[in-house]
DNA sequence: CGTAATATTGAACGAACGTTTAATCAAGTA
DNA sequence: TACTTGATTAAACGTTCGTTCAATATTACG
């Protein structure tokens, strides 16, 4: 085994035979097509082997192991990815005047995950994400918990902030159902495209950006107040009383 | 093989020895377990057998093969559950006075969702459900295709009916929204109560429905007038000009 | 009781699986 | 040129997979 699969790895220590690199890439890019449209399960060695035209030692050579494997396609797309929503984070939260809006932080949020679909195997790598986050085997994983929950809870700091009237608890359930909304909408447009008899289209960034990110900003619009009626009924229970607006 | 998977298959059309119907149903709900919590591929039909009490080729006699049990898995279940979304949805629908309102669709939408975790292996279908729903192999099998999409496109047509201010094609993004909330929350429960440190909790079902439904409907209580400005900028292009409210 | 239909079993099949080993190839270094 | 190290290969390992089959047990019915 060439490296280890330590966060520390120094790349590019080594001067020798460096057409392994190469071959790694195409390994990883083959794997993660697989990986995302079957599961881990759902693909054999050999499969990747076969696809990403190596030998099937040669791939547990550089992963160690298919589990090695799997982790590695997470590792080498998750840092450019956390950088990028980081720093579309920072650059909101950081101007003074006028002062952030809960508009740009669902922008900065949503757009990094949105324009990877224009990138060779972005798409890929967002449903390798949306199958991770719902899988109950992800806890024995972990790779959610260590990669994303970090940086998502700097993005639900940042929306307590902007949304001030908000109680915090009910910024967390919000940004959890702008997380759902957007992973079904990336990971399983088809059924988005069919039930609508293809009035909406998912191809343009920027379109899907808008919907998602107005929508969310209207229900933002309407400040909740006093605690949400907790009735005993079957139906139409929750009421809501008056709601002043504020700014997006 | 006992029974044919078709559709219109008469239950107790014979009468001879009846104890494999308790053995089916033990079968079904080890599978339905196993099958949520690691995928079709991540299950062999050997730990299906196991853990369910019966010899191997007991299962695949009464399934014929490992996609026979996936697919009676979701047959179990379906029609009643489907039943009562349909029936909460008209007794909704079918009221005078006063008006349906969005937010009761929503609740006929949400609430047997929710509510089935109550039941026995409710989590494990649901989990299911959402497994197959962000699988792009689903098209091969055509489960969700067949048996969610009818009842789907009745529950877009209420809502575009109790929403007659919003443009069509805006109330097919809301209602994906609205699932892709409700399927994440109810899926993955474990990532949303560490990310809130247990301040959220998702135990009562009237409450995980009260936070959803009034989050949306917040959302839908500001028109959308005019078109989403197509703007060409990075963040916070999307414009929204002062909304009027509307009823609930 | 006797017979047919269903339910269940143990055992085996061939195929595919993840992983390992020893050997060879390619390239940098001294 | 010799030596070292990483990259790559072919082949095999033992295991587990889904499926099948013949035989047996259990129940229903005339």
């Amino acid at each position: 085994m060439p490296k280890k699969t330590s966060l520390t790895e120094t790349p590019a220590t080594r001067t020798a035979n460096r057409s392994g690199e190469v071959t790694r890439e195409r390994i990883l890019d083959t794997a993660e097509r697989l990986f995302s449209e079957h599961g881990i399960d759902g693909v054999s060695m050999r499969s990747i082997a076969v696809e990403g035209r190596v030998t099937l030692a040669l791939a547990n050579y550089h992963f160690g192991s298919k589990e090695g494997l799997y982790r590695a396609v997470f590792q080498r797309r998750i840092a450019p990815v956390s950088e990028q929503r980081r720093a579309a984070l920072a650059a909101v939260m950081e101007r003074r005047a006028p002062a952030p809006m809960i508009r740009e932080v669902l922008d900065a949020l949503a757009r990094p995950w949105v324009e990877l679909r224009g990138q060779a195997g972005g798409i890929a790598y967002t449903r390798l994400i949306a199958r991770e986050a719902g899988d109950p085997a992800e806890g024995r994983r972990g790779i959610v918990e260590e990669l994303l929950d970090p940086i998502a809870r700097e993005f639900i700091g940042a929306m307590q902030k902007t949304l001030p009237c908000m109680a915090p608890r009910r910024v967390h359930w919000a940004y959890h159902f702008f997380i759902g909304a957007l992973l079904l909408i990336l990971t399983n447009p088809d059924r988005f495209v069919r039930l609508s008899g293809k009035v909406c289209d998912i191809e343009s960034d920027q379109a899907v950006i808008d919907e998602i990110v107005t929508f969310f900003c209207q229900a933002f619009a309407v400040p909740d107040e006093g605690k949400p009626a907790r009735a005993s009924g079957r139906a139409s229970t929750t009421t809501q009383k008056k709601p002043r607006r504020i700014r997006t």
